[in-house]
DNA sequence: CTGAAAGCGCTTACAG
DNA sequence: CTGAAAGCGCTTACAG
């Protein structure tokens, strides 16, 4: 049998709760005394066990992650595979490991309520990170209003409540479109998740903008056609705003086959949620930057300081900025 | 406060061991007392306790998984980045979401023997996976000594101990020589992580082949340079078996550039760890498939099989199949 | 600065 | 089929 907190108490003369206090540096302990459990403990080679400091404290020191919440199995696949969640990931391990705490993985299949009555009340995290955009649900509802530790990504609409980090998805969409309007280009290609009534409303040119809508963002199957069809029109888009940076290379290689020259013939932009993706690609690729390993960071960081009790706002938008990474694929008309 | 099983069991009227049995679905309970106990599980909303229940029975019902052990900082990004880790990660995710386990993502700047003293040894998880093949250490040969229950992926050198799983990583490399050496490619340029000699060894034609070796796997700031001046010698190779597949777009750029035309001028292999990957380039890149889901899905019953006693075997390795996918960067010569 | 002891909420051998 | 009670290994108010 391992060893336990008594054995340790014994050896070095103290009491448990003597030991207990050297383990956790909290209350005064005398120097001597400190260094005799020290050594006891390094003889016996004790290791807290870490399932009855939890249960002592009713304190799991583990925060969920929860990388999709109530949306398909496609989707969700589709989310493990993306740069998105890997810096997601990425961001809110780095502030993990240097907190003490843990990453539970919250299975995916799982829905909010199961998450929170398994993990939640059952006390198994203290806290829950929703990696995507949460749908605006009575469940939801209730987690919020009971001020329960949990923080979104994304912005919840006509709801704008809990604890969450927001890129402000629309202002940069908005800012690609102005950006491609200021280098002249007036007829522009859209592939992406926005509604097209959406962006018409963030639009402030649209009496001088065409725009062309296509909501393929995650069926490309028919990319081919669709890019085909495009660009056989007698009317050709100057610019792409393709969203879904995966799916640039094969519209690079059906513009190639067309020869038609990126960025001389038609400019891409695209948007990138790891630093330097752009680079990738022949040519370098014009990108919105979405700091997603950043909101990863601030998410874990806000949810920590709810947990233990260094913020007690409950209501508040972390925002963050996405900016444009200037590459080679958008030329001046 | 929330309730607790013996608010459940004063509500139905019987002691706490029956309560925990309806929970549990453990030993005879009469259909008559469940009801009973159900219906004020319900009335209260009870849900139990996991850290109490963990404590009671020391056991998490948490697996870790280690991404990258004892590798540079430099090595972890890539590995968190790559298809490797993600596949992995789905695999695992696939097989704990249907029993139970939660996963408890390790933090990754730990090395093994914090691991082993801070998480298994204090019983915060009941087993470990390791992503990666660990190095033959002392403390690694403490841990398979100990029959910990831990499973690594790859194969441990001069001690092929322990519970692992491997995808014959040589065997794979010989085969895609082997395989253009079938279609009468005598001129291969190698990119990879496998040492010159290693590759010598495995080769049976070794006096018809010419192999040119380059092990800039994780470095490819000469890609660029380096190719330039493959393709610039008289003597140019017929094949490149170019391990890494992120880097096969650069590379097929590169030879765009150069007006070299795959496959007619050179034939591409690669390795993927998610099947189709291949499909995403033009043309699509005959590959390796190596099945990185299944391993982990495979590790992962490998490991719950031996925490939960259904195995009690501890050296063995379990192999998997790699396998070349053809598709159209590969011609006959 | 230190200790005695209750308590955290379950599970489980044991007895019936 | 069911219950009384010990026990899991810590933490923490309380007293001194």
């Amino acid at each position: 049998m391992a060893n336990t907190i008594y054995d340790v108490a014994n050896l070095a003369g103290v009491s448990t709760a003597t030991v207990s206090r050297v383990i956790n540096k909290i209350g005064n302990v005398s120097p001597k005394t400190e260094t005799k459990v020290k050594s006891a403990m390094e003889k016996l080679n004790f290791t807290p066990n870490s399932l009855a400091q939890s249960f002592a404290t009713m304190k799991s020191k583990t925060i969920g992650f929860n990388i999709s919440l109530t949306v398909s199995d496609e989707m969700r696949d589709y989310y493990i595979d993306s740069d998105y969640f890997t810096e997601l990931f990425k961001g809110i391990n780095r502030i993990t490991q240097n907190t003490g705490y843990s990453i539970l993985i919250i299975n995916i299949k799982e829905n909010l309520e199961n998450i929170r009555s398994d993990f939640i009340d059952k006390k198994k995290i203290d806290g829950l990170i929703i990696g995507n955009q949460p749908e605006d649900t009575k469940i939801f509802r209730n987690i919020i209003n009971a001020k329960l530790p949990v923080v979104y990504i994304g912005q919840l609409k006509k709801y704008n409540k809990g604890l969450h980090v927001y890129a402000q998805y629309s202002q940069y969409v908005k800012n690609v479109i102005e950006y491609l309007y200021n280098k002249n280009h007036r007829h522009i290609a859209y592939f992406g998740a926005k509604k097209e009534d959406e962006i018409k409303k963030l639009i402030k040119h649209n009496d001088d903008i065409t725009l062309e809508y296509y909501n393929l963002l995650f069926n490309n199957k028919h990319l081919r056609e669709t890019i085909l069809e495009l660009f056989n029109k007698k009317e050709r888009p100057t610019a792409l705003f393709y969203e879904e940076l995966s799916g640039i290379q094969p519209v690079i290689s059906i513009l190639n086959e067309l020869n038609i020259r990126v960025p001389e013939d038609i400019s891409i932009v695209s948007v990138e949620h790891k630093k330097g993706l752009g680079n990738n690609f022949y040519p370098p690729i014009t990108n919105v930057y979405v700091p997603v390993y950043e909101m990863g960071k601030r998410a874990t960081k806000i949810l920590i300081d709810y947990i233990e009790g260094n913020i007690t706002e409950y209501n508040h938008q972390f925002d963050l900025e996405s900016i444009i990474i200037e590459r080679n694929s958008v030329i001046q008309i």
